[in-house]
DNA sequence: AACGTCAAGTGGGACC
DNA sequence: GGTCCCACTTGACGTT
């Protein structure tokens, strides 16, 4: 890749320390786990538990389907997080509706039981860094699937459990597949409307052919804000073949 | 308040 | 049985 900003390197980016990080697709293709760790330590707040199958650590094994699939290079252009989620500034912020800013020397302490103690049994979602994130996605347009040590390496270059990469990474293939799937069905279901829109005939043989009436009235609704909460429901509109819609799917 | 995003939870299938 | 995966769902949190 090339043609990236020096001044949308990540390392540039973490090293303004008070500044507000701003992240950019622009990314350094030079830039190495050890750089992002030297001045990402410390940003993050995993408030996660340990998952209770910690699995694979270790092993130094691929595993049957542990498939590794190399170089699927399809970068999501709207993958970014929408919003800088924290400022590194050394100490916790005072915005109360920011997300989560830790202490460097509180790393390993952070956890939300820590700050909302009343609060014990809620589900904690950790908040991956800007320098986490990059470096996950930027693996992620490399290869989609990781192995076992694969996973253990990067897990320990980005201080998160293995747990947390293998989940990252699931997720993420989700929603690829997810907005893949959303994309292709709005290109066909609008390719198919402008194919099968009825249109009615209203002049025929000098005879009009409607009322005034009709005039006044639609027939129509936008049949997309039937499906403003499930999306995939455009599958199964009935004018689709099956053919389309397993082609589409699966 | 409604909505969107995302890490984590859940459940089931596949593989060894 | 253990581990991985996918396909959702849930709950926390940020944005509008």
């Amino acid at each position: 890749m090339a043609g990236y900003q020096t001044s949308f390197l990540i390392h540039n980016i973490l090293s303004r320390g008070t500044e507000k990080n701003i992240v950019s697709r622009d990314y350094a293709d030079e830039f190495t786990n050890s750089k992002l760790l030297e001045k990402s330590d410390g940003i993050r707040c995993s408030m996660q538990s340990e998952d209770s199958n910690e699995d694979g650590r270790g092993k130094g094994i691929v595993r049957g389907n542990g498939r590794t699939v190399p170089c699927v290079l399809d970068v999501d252009s709207t993958s970014d997080r929408q919003s800088c989620e924290e400022e590194y500034t050394g100490e916790e912020s005072s915005h109360q509706g920011n997300r989560q800013i830790i202490d460097r020397e509180n790393v390993e302490s952070c956890n939300f039981v820590d700050r909302h103690p009343k609060s014990s049994k809620k589900r904690s979602r950790a908040a991956f860094s800007h320098a986490q994130v990059y470096e996950l996605e930027r693996r992620f347009n490399l290869q989609r699937y990781l192995s076992g040590p694969e996973r253990a390496d990067l897990a320990g270059a980005l201080k998160l459990t293995e747990t947390q990469v293998k989940i990252w990474f699931q997720n993420r293939r989700y929603k690829t597949k997810r907005r893949q799937i959303a994309a292709e069905l709005a290109a066909t279901s609008t390719s198919t409307l402008a194919k099968r829109v009825a249109v009615r005939v209203l002049v025929k043989n000098d005879q009009k052919q409607y009322r005034a009436e009709d005039l006044a009235t639609p027939h129509f609704l936008p049949l997309h804000q039937s499906y403003q909460y499930c999306p995939y429901l455009y599958c199964i509109q009935p004018w689709l073949s099956n053919s389309t819609l397993n082609g589409g799917l699966y």
